[in-house]
RNA sequence: GCGAUCGUAGUUCAAUUGGUUAGAGCGUCGGCUUGUGAUGCCGGAAGUUGCGGGUUCAAGUCCCGUCGGUCGCCCCA
């Protein structure tokens, strides 16, 4: 690293290569699923009003208090850059009067931002997958956003070692009796519970129930359980829940000790977790957020949703397998550019992947298309160019031929009838294939 | 915000208890082949050892500060 060369902002990253195509695989499957269960794409600006995150998730939670980047613009406006997609997209909801749609069923992803200290899965521009339901009170709706989440998790290949833990926080009363009961309990303990649980104590009790602190274990184990305070109307939700998950076949296990952080939830609350991340276990979280919108100013609305952590997920995934660079076109001089040009052109318009090779002698061509995984080279010389050919090479088994230049540049099929065969196929894209002489194995 | 640990060519790493001119693989550039890659051989370029200060005859190595990476606490996806 120069001295005078900038750095990057601590907690972002820039991806190359494989990191990038883990990255993508996961937006593209989520896109593809997404579609599958009829959720709409939606966009959502990056940042807004700070008041938009500081009313929904509540001004005591540690993302307000201590995460957002917020900064004054040249109007002296106090904007802050998303934190997460919930609040921006009820906010959205509510201006665009979207209850026209009810019920809505949408899905985002982008980057998001938080003041934390990096360390594994966890930087300061993230970014998340995101699905919501809006408009729907029913059970119905908290178990087609967990199949879904679970589908995603199976297609990306990691179901396998995430378990998804389910709780109910209650309705409203619930919660609020249940928490009341909790603080009852935490304060009778209140000088043996570890310094960072007293402060959860002010700030946000339920958090002590999922404390990693040995300290607080025997106290946290020991308080009263949100079933205790569970309204029957609750209860018959979470049975519901339940119920759907296991007709949908999707796995989950009961965590009563499982919270939130943030303070809009209420009945269903899920995470998927890994043990794979080191202590970033959650790679998918979410809940039901029913008073949510109504704290925004709205009318009363139900809704549920999630978000993944797309750079977590990406960890836990195979490296996808590229698609290989079909064709690299390499002319030998510059008389043959124009040609190169042309037949490259055609490639990539007929759908086959292709690159060209401009720069140092053949060697270094032929090299750097190897180098790109490529399956053909064309090859185009004064030479052959004066007697209106080209050279086809198979860079898999090193084989090669000649091909009159009209032909190629017709899509023709069985060149010169020695039995290569260029085939366009538009349906698939990854076959401009030389057929005959099989150049071996895997050309995908 | 707290704690631990690390920072050496583009990159991955090496460099005796502090001791000459800081090395190697990969990559890169050139050559062995005037138009033939992927396997081979030869050679070149590339470093203010993150940055700043200090201790010492001598610092990549020890100390302080700072910036950054990594891991944990916290928080969360």
């Amino acid at each position: 690293m120069g001295k005078n060369t900038p750095q990057a902002i601590r907690g972002t990253q820039d991806m190359l290569g494989e990191d990038a195509e883990r990255f993508q695989h996961v937006v593209d499957t989520f896109d593809r699923v997404r579609r599958l269960y009829g959720f709409g794409r939606i966009e959502v600006p990056v940042f807004e009003s700070t008041a938009v995150f500081a009313r929904s998730l509540g001004e005591t939670t540690d993302v307000v208090s201590k995460e957002m980047y917020s900064f004054e613009d040249r109007g002296g406006d106090s904007l802050t850059l998303r934190p997460e997609f919930t609040a921006g997209i009820a906010r959205a909801y509510l201006t665009n009067g979207w209850q026209q749609h009810v019920p809505l069923k949408v899905a985002t992803h982008g980057p998001l931002f938080r003041y934390e200290r990096p360390q594994k899965g966890r930087f300061r521009q993230f970014h998340q997958l995101d699905a919501e339901i809006i408009g729907a009170a029913e059970p119905a709706a908290d178990v087609e956003l967990l199949v879904f989440a679970d589908q995603i998790l199976r297609e990306l290949g990691v179901s396998d070692g995430v378990t998804l833990q389910l709780n109910t926080l209650g309705d409203s009363a619930t919660r609020d009796a249940w928490r009341d009961a909790l603080v009852a309990h935490f304060e009778a303990h209140r000088g043996d519970l570890s310094e960072d649980s007293q402060e959860r104590l002010e700030r946000n009790p339920l958090r002590i129930l999922d404390s990693k602190d040995r300290q607080d274990r025997p106290i946290a184990d020991a308080a009263p359980s949100i079933d205790d305070a569970m309204s029957d109307e609750a209860a018959n939700f979470f049975t519901q829940v339940t119920a759907g998950l296991d007709a949908a076949g999707v796995v989950w296990e009961r965590n009563a000790r499982l919270v939130r952080g943030l303070d809009y939830y209420r009945h269903t609350a899920f995470e998927f977790v890994t043990d794979r991340l080191g202590a970033q276990g959650t790679v998918l979280g979410g809940g039901r957020y029913d008073g949510l919108i109504e704290t925004l100013g709205g009318p009363k609305t139900p809704a549920v949703g999630w978000a993944a952590g797309i750079e977590r997920l990406a960890m836990l995934i195979d490296a996808p397998h590229n698609d290989r660079l079909s064709t690299v076109v390499i002319p030998l001089s510059q008389e043959c550019d124009a040609l190169a040009l042309e037949i490259l052109t055609k490639l990539r318009r007929w759908g086959t992947s292709a690159d060209m090779a401009f720069r140092g002698n053949l060697k270094k061509r032929l090299s750097k298309a190897n180098a790109q995984g490529a399956v053909w080279a064309i090859l185009l010389g004064p030479d052959e160019i004066a007697r209106g050919e080209a050279t086809i090479k198979c860079l898999l088994d090193g084989s090669q031929h000649t091909v009159p230049i009209p032909l190629l540049l017709n899509e023709v099929e069985n060149i010169g009838g020695t039995g290569w065969v260029v085939r366009k196929n538009p349906n698939d894209k990854s076959t401009w294939n030389i057929l005959a002489p099989e150049p071996g194995a895997d050309q995908q």
